[in-house]
Formats: C-alpha cells, structure tokens, sequence
DNA sequence: TTGTATGCGTTATCAA
DNA sequence: TTGATAACGCATACAA
C-alpha cells in the first residue's frame, strides 16, 4: 500500500527471527551442517514471511561470483546465433543464471570491450559466438580461470570447450546427395573466410570431398563478396558443367552448395537474375534450414542445424566448468540433418524440364 | 605474467596518488566541482598506470543503481523481437548501458519471475514486449518507480511509454494498396488475439477500413488456429469473391492480409497446397518484411516495419526516463513503409494468366 | 579543498 | 552451535 518498499534484507530476517545475521546466512548457505532444528525453523518462518530472497548484488560483490553469464555474439542479425542464443539462454535459465548480452554488430574489433564490460559485472563464465579478431579479453579471462564455451566458432590460442555443427559431416552429406542426384559439377559458396572457422572447416570439407571423388565429380569454390561477382562465378560453372559432363544423366547441371543460410539467400536472388530455375538449370543445397526454405522455387534442400541442441548444449558445457569440472578442452561435434527438396531434384532419375 | 590479476580497486588508486578513496570518488563522480588541479592530476594519472575502472557491482550496491537494463521478450524466435532486441541493445550500449536478457519463450506465466529476477540485480529499467497476461511484478515495478517501455505490444493497467508500428496506418496502406490493385474481397489473417494488443488493433484498424469503404470492399477475418481451418477459409473467400465480383477488373480474385511474418508463411504453406498461386488465383500481402520476401513465388508484397528504429527508439525513451524526465506517457508510433511484389499484382491492369 | 568514517547486503573468520 | 565483526569496492555526510 505504502511507497516504501525496500526489499527486505538479511538484516530484516535475522531481527525478526531473532538471532543473528551470520545465523540466517548460514541456514542460506550451508544449510546441512551446524544447524539447531529449532533455529532453522525460526528463520524460515521469518524468510517465508518477509518474502526475503538475497541480493545477487551483494552476493557478488562479496563473493566474486554473480549467477551471470556473458554471452557475446558477433551479429545477433543472423538467425543461426539468434537460434543458439534462444537454446543458451534457456539452459541457463534453468540452472539458475541469467544471461547477460553483448552484441558486436559485426564490429570485430568490439570483442574485447564486450568482455571487459562483462567482466566487470562479475560474470563466472563466457559464451562466445565471435571471430576472434580481437582475442586479448578473452585470453586474459581464460587465464583468469574464467571458463569460456566457444560456440560455432573456433579462436586460435584459445584452447577450451568447443560446440558446433559437424562441419565436415554437413558438407560430405551435402556432396554425396548432390552426387546422388546426379550432380557432377560443383561449387562451394562461402563469405569471404575471413579467419572465421566455420567458413574455412567448410571449405576445406569440401575440397577433400571433391579430391576423394576427383573420378566422380569435378569442384571449386568461391567467396562471394559481391552480386556481380557471383553470377559472373554462376555463369561459369554452367559454362564448365555443359561442356564437361554433356552426354552424362542430368545433361551438364552444376549445383552449387551455399555455406549458410546468407550465401543462399544470394544465391537465391543471383539465380532470379540470371532467369534460371532451381533445380533445372542449376542445383542448390543451403548449409542452415530456414522455415521459408521449403516456399522458395522448387523449395530449397539444405543441411539443419540442431541449433537449439547447439546452444543448450554450449550452456551446459559451461556450467559443468562452472560446477568444477576439470579436464582438457572438450569438443563437441553435432550432426547436420539433410532435407531434400526441389533445388536438388534434378539430374538422375529426375526428368529436365 | 603472475596469476594474480586482482583488478586494482580504488582503494589502489588512492595509494598510489598517495590521497584518499574519497578524493579518488570524488574525481570520478564530481569532477568539476570540488578539485585541486594538482591533485586531479595525481589521481587521473593514477588510475591511468594502473588500468582502474570503478566495478559497476559495487557502485550498485551503494547507489542502488547499476547501469542495467532489463529487457524481458516474449519469444526471441519471433524475428520481429530480434530486430527491436537488436536495436535496442545497440542504443543502450551506446549510452553505457548493458541489457540483461530474459526470454519467457511464450510461457506467458513467467513475465513476473523474469522480472523479479530482473530486478535483484538491480537494473535501472525495462523494456517489455510481452503479453501482459502476467503484469504483477510490471505493476510493482511501476510503483516503484523503476521505468518501463513497452514495445509493440501494451499492457492494459500499465500507463507508460509505449512504441510502437503505426498499425492503424500500416492496415489502411496495405487496405487501399489492395484496393488499388483492384482487388475487390478483402481477408485479415491473423494469430488467435489472445489479448495481445498489436492483433487486436490490426484487426480493428481491417475493420475499420472495411466499414469506412463498404461501396468498394468487402472484407472478414480469421483467426488462424490450424492449417486445415486456414484452407477452409481460404476456400470460402475465393469462393464469395468469385460470386460477388465477376465482372470486375481482375474477375474476382480475392486478397489476404497476413497479419505478421508467421501468419504470412502459413499462408504460403497452404496456398501452395491449394495449388494456387499468388498474384493470380489469389493476392497476398503480409505485415513485416523479411528478406526471403522478395523470392517467393512473384515475391510477396509486404508492410516493412522499420525494426532497429523501433528498437533504438525504445531504449532512447528508457534512457531518457532514467535521466530524469517526467511527464505523462509517451505514444510514439512509427509508420510502416509498403514494398509491392508481385504477390498483388493481379487485378485492375494486370491480366489475369 | 581534502580526509575520516559509515553503510550498501552479503559471507567468512573468528571467539564464545 | 551461535554471534560479533571484518571485509567486498564504492559513495557520501560530516569533520577538518
């Protein structure tokens, strides 16, 4: 009813208990031991009735920890990090801790400012969904014995437990469904490396891929960076896919494999402008599904991420440190699931239009 | 080189100026006022060689103030939400604040847990873009004092700053757009209203227009629960519109609003069930822009809500509350911009295929 | 203009 | 088993 209403403290329940501070924080904190049953009683009667909960605030000023996470993400534009964030978030939330923000805006160089401001609200461990460009915070927070959790992302130097998709699993399913269906020219799209791990682990799949199968298919790869240069980069495959395979079933269709879920959007519009169909003049596969993938065209066959798995699993990797848990670095590989639709139907079996 | 990595306190600041904590605070606090030249130069100098920066825990427990905003959010899988989340986070940033996050993921019941643990940390204010459906611990933060901006979605009982897409001016564009384009038979889709206010008020503003221009329009509503009862009435529109309209430009091709990102999908899902296709057997136009818009089908004609602005524009209200401004609340509606596809195309000058 | 002392809400170290 | 009491890092009323 009144305006005052300052949260009641520790202080408050020990008076109305009547006993003293050091007595209700030890019914809070070490319960079990060291506890007259008629004293615990006491004071949770008065907790109950004050409706009294500790201040994190104070918590953490006197014990150095804080029930906080620091979560840094690179660009929370992209979905796949929204995705991760939504399983991380939850994960924490569950086992008690809150989640506290940093987004670059794919500013890389921003990555140690957002650990230093997370840092300095006490936050026992990171979550990291960055480049790396910009490594220094977070060296000294793991040299700190901060845990630290790297998500989709590897840092070089950085050596702690790592989650992501499995790479080279994503791209080898990727090729052999294309080779399925008959592909046997095939391209791989990524944004410009740029150090960042996932794109260069993607790449390098795929060049393996391709020289394990030089007999059967014949691949190369570009970094898209702008729209002209791409179709230019489309144009030519074609180019190559017609004179080399011609007389072969699918008739000289080339598919391109699109690194995420981005690239494929690009691609999408390249192929708009160049007149070409989805699955008849060229294939398409997209590393990351999207909902709006199956309404595009022919509908759009990509690789899923479990990304929800990822981050509820990158959440837990931290924790289990946070609880004490020793042990070198960890690394945790999680399967892509591939879902076939029109963009690669062509070639084999399928009919051209 | 050392493991011990105490971040110097002010109390090493003082030391090393060879002055007082106090005068060391008051340096940090009150600069202007109250300063010898040669002791501000000690001290600035001080904190310089020894990397100092005022731990934000500690300031808060003593000023009950922490730099901390709150940003609790319905559903982060909801891209409308990443967009303002994105925005806002930026513009605190900026303003030196850091946002906390709390996902509810549609469990609606929890809005007053995410707030109270909000709370004991201690942050200065919240921005919401929730139901409301739990507005307990909003209505005590209120009384408290602490700010609150709502974003997108108004909490009835609550009377605070709210921003918010002009919905009443994005239905009447996207209305007279249609009607422009000749179509003749008008449907809303929405969610269920479930008491969220931007669905209701969309559907008001549909009504609205529908009455104001009975001469030239009909039009009716659905609450999409499932697929099929979606179909259903996708079915009875195009059938009213066949019977009522022939005759007219564009021989009685209905059109549908899809009230946001997720209603427009469906739509997509079961007009390409229906075997129909967009901008011919039926028009479609959805609230909220995407980037996969443009490549579906003849590109969907959408009303892009200018997100990040709506985002920065939250927070700015909240920092400026926080700084002291009174007065009554605040209504600040943006308007929302029409892309045109070709999912309207059909009708009035466009020749049906 | 500067320093001393106190308290913010906890936890932890001592005695009792 | 419990209770004073001293930190944690900072800001501020008051004294100097």
């Amino acid at each position: 009813m009144t305006k005052n209403v300052r949260r009641s403290t520790i202080a408050d329940v020990a008076r109305q208990a009547g006993v003293s501070k050091a007595t209700v924080s030890r019914f809070l904190n070490h319960r079990d031991t060291l506890l007259s049953p008629e004293i615990a009683r006491r004071v949770e009667a008065a907790i109950a009735q004050l409706g009294y909960s500790p201040s994190p605030m104070a918590q953490a000023l006197k014990r150095g920890r804080s029930r906080l996470i620091g979560l840094v993400v690179a660009d929370i534009t992209n979905p796949f990090s929204v995705a991760v964030l939504r399983g991380a978030e939850q994960a924490c939330r569950e086992a008690g801790y809150l989640v506290m923000l940093f987004n670059m805006g794919n500013e890389g160089d921003r990555e140690s400012a957002g650990l230093q401001a997370l840092s300095s609200y006490k936050v026992e461990g990171f979550i990291l969904n960055t480049t790396g460009h910009d490594p220094g915070a977070a060296l000294e927070a793991a040299r700190q014995g901060k845990p630290i959790v790297l998500v989709d992302r590897r840092h070089e130097g950085l050596n702690v437990d790592f989650v992501s998709l499995d790479n080279q699993h994503a791209i080898a399913l990727s090729c052999r469904h294309l080779l399925g269906a008959g592909y046997r020219e095939l391209m791989l799209i990524t944004e410009p490396l740029d150090k960042v791990s996932a794109r260069i682990e993607r790449k390098q799949a795929f060049h393996d891929f391709v020289q394990t199968h030089a007999d059967e298919v014949s691949g190369c790869d570009v970094e898209a960076q702008d729209q002209t240069g791409l179709i230019e980069a489309l144009k030519a495959l074609r180019g190559r896919a017609a004179v080399a395979t011609t007389g072969c079933p699918g008739g000289g269709v080339p598919a391109v494999i699109a690194a995420n879920a981005v690239v494929t959007l690009r691609v999408i519009e390249a192929v708009a402008q160049l007149g070409w169909r989805l699955g008849h003049e060229i294939g398409l596969l997209g590393i990351d599904d999207t909902p709006w993938a199956p309404y595009i065209g022919p509908g759009i066959s990509t690789v899923a991420q479990p990304t929800t798995e990822l981050g509820r699993l990158t959440a837990h990797c931290l924790i289990q440190r946070l609880q004490g848990l020793d042990g070198p670095a960890r690394q945790m590989l999680l399967k892509g699931k591939l879902m076939v639709r029109g963009s690669t139907r062509t070639g084999r079996g399928a009919e051209p239009a």
